[in-house]
DNA sequence: CTTCATCCATACGGTACCGTATGGATGAAG
DNA sequence: CTTCATCCATACGGTACCGTATGGATGAAG
């Protein structure tokens, strides 16, 4: 078998990061190419068209994106609490690759259907596993339920939202927010 | 003087209405232009280029899309609890165009250091405001801050996340939410 | 050394744009 | 009725793409 000089994955990863600094319409197959230092007719020989790209790319944010994660919480130990506090502190490193294709995604995912519906999938985990966190010091279901919808939203909703805070830096005022939903 | 048969305005609400449903990159003037029934020779007439129509869009959006909420909420009477239902209310009247055109801005500004500095000046506003009404019934200053920023992310974070709520509608998780950061 | 699947380069036709240049069309003002 | 600023249509050149067709280049396998 001969070398693949340019794998699949190769241009899957590239154009995850050009959905990250872009969104999908900044995914073009000969700007990928240009990068990869090939030109197009090695993509049309593994994908069929750029759509089927588009599709590959969700396909493996899917999968890497998501366990990940909470693999690496439940990894180290620690109560309920301290957990939470682990998932924020990487759901929200900031400067992360993951965070930014994961921001282009939930974008995407308002004009597209298909998006939308991975998305759900997605975020449905995530929301299980955060109910199951603060189940252990909340009793109300309601409750829960507030502060679950809370927690997600704070993590995903400060990357778009672009205010000062008194003197405090962004990462103060989490920490604050994070630590008055688990009071 | 002449009849302005498609006035600057008109084509700043079309690219509005653009940008609210795919995002700045589906700005193109020459589609606007079929939708207003016209060619780009009238655009170019009105504008010097795309750039400058993108820009103008900004200005009307900024002029607009913020005063008018806060202006309505104070309109009638109510204690600061009220108040912050209304805004809550008002703010995440979800089918609204001039809310998907803030959601496409927000995303615009992640990576445009233009449209991220108006988006500063705006949100630094209406968290001052924010921060008035939570101020009402908090004492602590800290804890006004976390509020804040928990009730701004969930604004515009829920509209990024989808989950399921257990069985509840995301309008009643949202006023759960909601409820529990005015306890 | 030959064979052959794998992978890529090149050339092509097509689409959708941007911005410019230029020649009208329109209608209010005189 | 003429004038003239206003607004638009048309034609053009240019760029950046998508997807296809075709002819290699490459290197492991025999």
């Amino acid at each position: 078998m001969a070398l693949t000089r340019i794998p699949r994955s190769n241009w899957i990863d590239e154009g995850l990061r050009a959905l990250a600094g872009g969104g999908p319409e900044a995914v073009r197959i000969e700007s990928l190419a240009r990068t990869l230092g090939v030109t197009k007719g090695g993509f049309y020989w593994h994908f069929k068209d750029r759509r089927s790209l588009l599709e590959e790319m969700l396909d493996v944010w899917e999968r890497t994106g998501v366990d990940e994660v909470i693999e690496a919480v439940e990894a180290e130990d620690g109560d309920a609490r301290a957990r939470l506090r682990r998932l924020f502190g990487l759901a929200s490193a900031s400067g992360g690759e993951l965070l930014k294709t994961e921001l282009a995604i939930r974008n995407w995912a308002r004009r597209d259907k298909g998006v939308a519906k991975r998305l759900r999938r997605v975020d449905n985990r995530r929301m299980d596993y955060m109910r199951s966190l603060f189940e252990a010091f909340c009793a109300d279901d309601n409750d829960v339920e507030a502060r679950c919808l809370l927690a997600f939203s704070l993590f995903i909703g400060a990357h778009f939202v672009s205010a000062d805070h008194g003197g405090r830096s962004r990462g103060e005022a989490l920490d604050l927010a994070l630590e008055s939903l688990m009071r």
